[in-house]
DNA sequence: TGTACATCAGTGAACGCGCGTTCACTGATGTAC
DNA sequence: TGTACATCAGTGAACGCGCGTTCACTGATGTAC
């Protein structure tokens, strides 16, 4: 029953992609390596041809989260500024907030990527820099280390709320948090600074 | 081998406090009944004398996490605005970030709370919203919804810096995440807005 | 290009293990008279 | 207040279960000549 090297590469990449989606929809610890396999249709006992142990797959399942993620960003923001920030805002959108199976990994498991293996949080520690930086780069700052640090800020307080907005279980008080934060982390086209008063009147 | 009334509620409630350290510091999934009861100076088999399940004492551990948040704050918030503050301020500490056992439910198992029955999340979405009228109280805004507000982009966000702040395996990195968090949500004496920009000079 | 053999992707039974939960039992506490 | 009995906190063995991982086996693919 072997398979061709082609096959086996789309083999592999399938079970690491349904892992991501798994891990970020029911949690790293609560998905089963037997349940991702046969979302991939297949058995179990396969697994360890491809992959080395569980540990494996959530870094490699963790990488490919946040190469879409990085992926997605680095596209709207050569689509334009306009784009680049209208993306920004749907990630604080309740579609988004909705959608658990796609998405950033540091909002689905954040508390869990806590405590992982130094090879996970190495690749998420990583995918966060590359992140503040496709950020920053539309800031309009010249300094790029202030552009940076207003990156930083962004990105974390993005995945506070986000986080937030999933946990509470009031739908109302939900759509505000996230209207709060589009609202305060400023992505209208004239700024990107966190300037900004309650209302867009200056 | 029965005890006494008041001994049997102590015992129930260090059984709630142990709990409340282990799922923070270890996550939820990853720690069992028969652990927790073992650190109580118990064996597991009398877990079921004090709770009917495992999720029950997650929601109960819970709440107790986010009453002693409340408490601190609104002790903080009873010595004075300054105090108040600089309370606040702890919570984007590296000492704060370090002390895996204390602290905010909301942060240690955020992704947790997410996939948590509808009881716990009951609790969790509670605190949030305690935890965000002591803030708003303290605003300077007479308009109490937009206090609200600002409160809720505050403690949203310093979720969000204290969670990367804990994943991220650089430590300088970690280290400026809270220090950018702490100088955009200015937590300065003169002002609770976030109106302030990259330095403190107006 | 054709043949012979090594490789290895995938199967499914099996492994030890720790989980949450149950239960018969013990004996001190609480209560009814 | 003293006695007799019911209650129940805690013990430790046992339950079924699903986990991550291993392994002998199958047969198509890859490779060496």
């Amino acid at each position: 029953m072997r398979k061709s090297k082609a096959e086996t590469a789309e083999t592999r990449r399938r079970i690491v992609e349904i892992a991501a989606q798994a891990f970020k929809s029911k949690g790293i610890y609560a998905t089963g390596v037997g349940e991702i396999m046969a979302a991939a249709g297949l058995t179990h006992g396969g697994f360890y041809r491809h992959f080395s142990s569980k540990e494996q797959l959530i870094a490699e399942a963790c990488a490919n989260s946040m190469d879409a993620l990085i992926e997605s960003a680095e596209t709207a923001a050569a689509a334009g500024r306009e784009c680049f920030l209208r993306h920004l805002e749907d990630f604080l959108s309740t579609e988004y907030r909705d959608d658990t199976l796609g998405g950033c990994p540091l909002v689905a498991m954040g508390s869990e990527l806590v405590r992982a293996d130094a090879e996970t949080r190495q690749i998420a520690s990583q995918g966060f820099m590359e992140l503040i930086d496709v950020i920053a780069k539309w800031n309009p700052d010249d300094d790029l280390s202030a552009a940076r640090a207003e990156g930083i800020f962004t990105l974390s307080s993005m995945i506070g709320a986000v986080t937030m907005s999933r946990i509470v279980d009031d739908s109302e008080l939900s759509n505000q948090i996230l209207n709060v934060a589009r609202e305060r982390l400023a992505f209208s086209p004239a700024s990107t600074s966190n300037r900004g008063s309650r209302s867009d009147v200056p």
